[in-house]
DNA sequence: CTGAAAGCGCTTACAG
DNA sequence: CTGAAAGCGCTTACAG
């Protein structure tokens, strides 16, 4: 392979002259220029982006750590990403936690490495608080509705949109309410418990820990959540999860046993995939895509170094026929 | 940010010395060795990727080259590329190309300018002669069944495969089969076409244009193919379609309609993700993250400078209720 | 408009 | 076991 000094001598020009045509940079006699061109097309030359990016000190590179990638929201959270990165030029590499935390340090090494210039966290196992001791590593930014304000973020108010669906529960007449969480100790679910307590308390019933279920993410945890619930003896007349893929397999699992829906369980999630849309579930819109392409412009302000933001996304209850 | 230098001049060591520990070298005493180890801690030192790139003359990072992410089969697929990546240390960049033939180009060009050490295509819209003329770029293999002896590849036989799901849908009385291939000109519908004319010729069914849909990826594709089928006046008695995904929006458009499954329309489709399973659809399984990690390994053979192999997986009919 | 030279931060024969 | 020095292939002030 070429490099650059063959080119230039071939050229008969000098490195510097070559390098300023590759980088477009002006004041190069057109002559020269077209010389240049040329000589690089015929022996094939392509610049060796390492030495670019030791000589530069970046690589235009980003991190993306998420826990999986086989979720419809995550994957779509990366489209979103993909595409605005394509935009300016910029490759990004997937650092995969299954909420890990070793997993999600790796990928913090690999910012203080300088393997990425910066990393968007879908979401993480990690505390806010021991989080904030890598801030002066690089930047990064969050999926996630982190109160915690040198944090860039962006997301949808989690607290405020898991109240509304629930008062919209509570408004066609339901008191009996379950959840399904995520995780247990993540962020998101955090603040939706939060609102869980707070939408009970208002409505005077009592919480009850058997009703809220966790690790509610995929097709499956949704037909382990419809035996759970059919082995019940008192049982809630409403669930309300965290995804679509729960609610797909709640809601499939729930017809094959005849149950009634929305007469005998109401169903409501959030997301609003493809699937939901099919299955006519009620479920609570979040712009995936976009939030993914604000997550990585974001990004893109805090390696140029302005400073924390926090971009708020809207959220739309959509009412279909499982409520 | 220290550099090799300074920590070698606070240890009192030569800068080889520190490039020694650094790489797990032998032949450091012991006491060099853990005063610069100690100095590293100190001094939060963190070797700079860049420059250990440009000196070795590779990142160990490779490049997966897909349509899009959020198909469960491409994601299921990277899943297994990462777990053997992780395994080996190695990072991957996401080079997402929606079938368009520059979006491939680019991800050979960067193979070319050594931003990857080597590429691995899921699936791709460039032909196998056209890429053929990227040989010397690089290492690079195909999640496709290609016939190009050149090529490394791992997949599952797809024409015995498919020949295998419509012997099976002619074994329980069907005659008048329709198929829908994700795209028109892919290799792997390709093989599946010649599958289908071969199928129906053994039983004498001519060979009809308007039952072979295209562009079926989706759910909703799934459900625009319903549409298709029950608008037709001559209706195949069952369709064999590419992914799960298609089969699911196809299922439940008819159960919405009223039509029988399997009486009125039998659904036969590929890869058996969890849908399938919850639906009851009949389905060739492939053993996609399988494939994923199989396909890191050999591009890992095709960097070290080894040959061309053809890894072939196996598959298997799952019989469920839509047949 | 152009080029010689220093610098980015490592690795690795080579000599001891 | 150890180190001085060349080399990887670029970019970029600086001087002209």
């Amino acid at each position: 392979m070429a490099n650059i000094r063959e080119i230039a001598e071939a050229a008969g020009v000098s490195i510097t002259t070559v390098s300023r045509v590759l980088n477009g940079h002006p004041y190069v006699k057109a002559e020269k220029r077209k010389k240049v061109l040329d000589t690089i097309e015929r022996l094939e030359y392509a610049r060796n982006v390492h030495a670019v990016h030791l000589s530069k000190g970046f690589s235009n590179m980003i991190g993306v750590v998420l826990p999986t990638i086989s979720l419809p929201y995550f994957s779509e959270l990366i489209e979103g990403i993909a595409e605005e990165a394509a935009k300016s030029e910029v490759h990004f590499a997937l650092y995969q936690t299954n909420y890990q935390l070793e997993k999600e340090t790796f990928a913090l090494e690999q910012l203080k490495h300088r393997q990425v210039d910066g990393l968007i966290f879908c979401s993480k196992a990690m505390s806010d608080e021991e989080l904030l001791n890598w801030r002066d590593t690089g930047p990064f930014i969050l999926c996630q509705d982190s109160r915690e304000r040198l944090f860039s973020t962006v997301s949808i108010p989690h607290h405020e949109a898991f109240r509304r669906g629930l008062d919209f529960l509570i408004e066609k007449g339901h008191k009996k309410i379950a959840i399904g969480l995520a995780r247990k100790h993540g962020v998101n679910s955090h603040y939706r418990l939060e609102a869980y307590k707070e939408a009970l308390a208002a409505i005077g019933e009592p919480y009850r820990d058997e009703w809220v279920f966790e690790r509610s993410l995929t097709i499956a945890d949704g037909q382990t959540l419809f035996s759970a619930w059919s082995r019940m003896d008192d049982k809630p007349t409403a669930i309300f999860v965290a995804n679509d893929q729960v609610s797909a397999g709640l809601y499939l699992e729930a017809r094959k046993h005849q149950v009634q829906i929305p007469e005998n369980l109401a169903i409501l999630s959030c997301d609003n995939q493809p699937i939901s849309e099919l299955l006519g579930i009620s479920t609570i819109e979040i712009k995936t895509k976009e939030m993914g392409r604000h997550a990585f412009r974001l990004l893109q302000k805090g390696i140029r170094g302005e400073e924390a933001e926090k971009k708020i996304l809207p959220y739309r209850l959509i009412e279909r026929s499982t409520v």
